[in-house]
DNA sequence: ATAATTTTTTAGATAAGCCTAAATATTTTT
DNA sequence: AAAAATATTTAGGCTTATCTAAAAAATTAT
């Protein structure tokens, strides 16, 4: 019985899958070498937690590390992390399109699917939901390659008054802007003008 | 970030809920009063790290449990192991259904599955797959309440040659032994005819 | 009914992943 | 360039879920 943790415990635990996203986000945003504390802050775990996982990951060759100098993921850390994001974004798909869930409530099941270990399942959800290129707030989802489209984006804010746009994904992915875009009949693939600026929009 | 954590840490762990499954399972094989040592061969696990858990588990008020005289689950604990056989067999037709998984190749899949927390998720799923009454091994569903249809089975090998019935379901799941069947063209809902008895068969 | 066997529990250890507190290194400020 | 502030690492501890080995209880056999 329980075959299936043959594979399980086969290349990352959660953890450290968990890790590994978060520094593909971050790496992201702010280029190679990610510190200590900011990955504490992503994952609202204490900095000792971070020193202790980033050696475990690094003897597994997945990032590179050199105390006191942050962590840049390897070819292959970025690879497995790539796959992570695109698990991710198949399983919101999914939720969206096939289990009428709206697009601010799948962050957290998906952050919960992202994680089975089956490689059929995840090719076959990406067929069965048609390949899609877009999860439901506008991010690009890798192919079974991990190759994904960059998405030319700027943000709403520098867009000026009177002008249109195509919006196409958000930043804040926080429930509360997310039912407030909804409230406003904002949502992806919709032409937007701006009609005149207000406060927090 | 990963908010889900919130309810994650909600009820039960991925380990107690595996203990709360097996002990379901052997009770409806052996009624109540599942002795420690079945326990541990069902989840190849060692006796006395079942000793340990059960008194977790009787903490919680999931089962009962007296020294050297195995245990039962409670009203509550019952509930909870539906809850996860309802889950694994949902998503086991979602395998075969919607994503090309032969029913060979869905249980290791859906013993990850069904640990996702997510009672929207579930009932969504069970929706979208129009409320199905069975898994792909003929075993029986239980509905959003933990209700399910008894259905009437007996033994292949207890049925007279030449006689007919209907395949509803395999006690063997082992890989093997479902290849051996699709090999010979018999899958559910389908009427067999038993011709002549041969060994393995 | 007592001895042998089996089952179950206890005691103590281990690994993963996290924590706090203290030490050390780096960066910033003056 | 030294002092102050910040960032990072180390040391030691905790919890969960497991294990082995030994002790205790229950069952089976003689």
């Amino acid at each position: 019985m329980y075959l299936w943790h043959q594979y399980y415990n086969y290349m990352f635990s959660l953890s450290e899958e968990n890790y590994l996203k978060s520094i593909y986000h971050l790496e992201a945003i702010h280029g190679k070498g990610i510190s200590t504390n900011s990955i504490a802050k992503k994952l609202e775990t204490k900095a000792s937690s971070v020193t202790d996982m980033i050696k475990k990951l690094a003897e597994k060759e997945v990032l590179v590390y050199k105390k006191y100098q942050g962590v840049s993921l390897t070819t292959l850390g970025r690879k497995e992390a790539t796959t992570i994001v695109r698990k991710h974004r198949l399983w919101e798909v999914f939720l969206v399109d096939k289990l009428n869930f709206s697009w601010d409530e799948v962050h957290d099941v998906a952050e919960q699917l992202e994680h089975i270990k089956s490689p059929k399942l995840i090719d076959e959800l990406d067929v069965f939901l048609g390949f899609p290129k877009m999860d439901p707030h506008g991010d690009p989802i890798p192919d079974k390659e991990g190759n994904f489209q960059k998405i030319e984006k700027r943000l709403l804010s520098t867009l000026e008054e009177h002008k249109t746009g195509i919006c196409v994904g958000v930043n804040d992915s926080s429930s509360d802007f997310l039912k407030y875009l909804d409230k406003n009949n904002i949502s992806l693939g919709q032409k937007i003008k701006v009609l005149a600026k207000e406060s927090f929009d």
